[in-house]
DNA sequence: CCGCTTGGGTCTATTTAGTAGACCAGGTCT
DNA sequence: AGACCTGGTCTACTAAATAGACCCAAGCGG
């Protein structure tokens, strides 16, 4: 038994943020929460849709997001089964906030990507 | 000669949150950016405040913010060096959808813990 | 004059996190 | 019987992050 992830799930520091931050500011919550926001998604939906995340991490994130109240995992058993991941109100709340990031995003990524250019123009 | 990081600048993505997220989706972009709000500030006075973050990624990620164009770095021509790091007007601007963020994980933490004792609790 | 201190990093070795891809269950279709 | 389906897990490999030694050059104490 070779118990390999012991899955550290403590609250250590006393600022909300930081916790709240490390567990979304990874590299795939956010992503998978967005693509949750329409609807209801299957494990291989949601592999398709982002692409290029690895099962594993997917797994993993979504056992976390689950773990924290964002989304809910429904399995039918059914062969073959058939899972379904959706967004909790927690999640869909969050996804609020997210998305006046998204909108910022949107407006503002030419002026990263021209700053970008002549950094390295400039350099 | 090394040369050990190529340092990959790439827009791969067609879509801007991929591209934005990518990078101040990192470990530790959101929390310098957050840290530089209420004014400009030094290396080691970052690193003080940050607390947990190794020189190497500091330093790099300040590069990646520079590069981005959400601060910009000062030095001035003393012995010893000083460098000075502060908000442009863009990394100002992220920070304010971002405050919503904060506001939101102050606001639901108690929820994402109790989700999370929860679930340990049920398993 | 020697050696210590100081700030802002870089370099290297080690630990950790993420990826790719093989594998599994078990019922259906051919 | 054998191939195929989904939603994962396991293992071996690779990429990324960390810790900590090291560097530079001026100033300062003795």
């Amino acid at each position: 038994m070779p118990q390999p992830q012991p899955e550290s799930i403590e609250f250590d520091h006393p600022c909300p943020i930081r916790d709240v931050l490390d567990r979304i500011g990874d590299q795939w919550s956010v992503l998978i929460l967005l693509t949750l926001q329409p609807g209801t998604k299957r494990f291989n939906a949601l592999m398709r849709e982002i692409g290029d995340i690895s099962k594993q991490m997917l797994s993993r994130t979504l056992k976390h997001l689950e773990q924290d109240g964002f989304i809910t995992r429904t399995v039918y058993p059914e062969v073959p089964p058939r899972v379904e991941y959706r967004l909790t109100e927690l999640g869909h709340s969050f996804l609020e906030p997210m998305q006046a990031l998204v909108t910022w995003a949107d407006a503002h990524h030419r002026t990263i990507a021209e700053a970008r250019r002549r950094y390295r123009g400039g350099e």
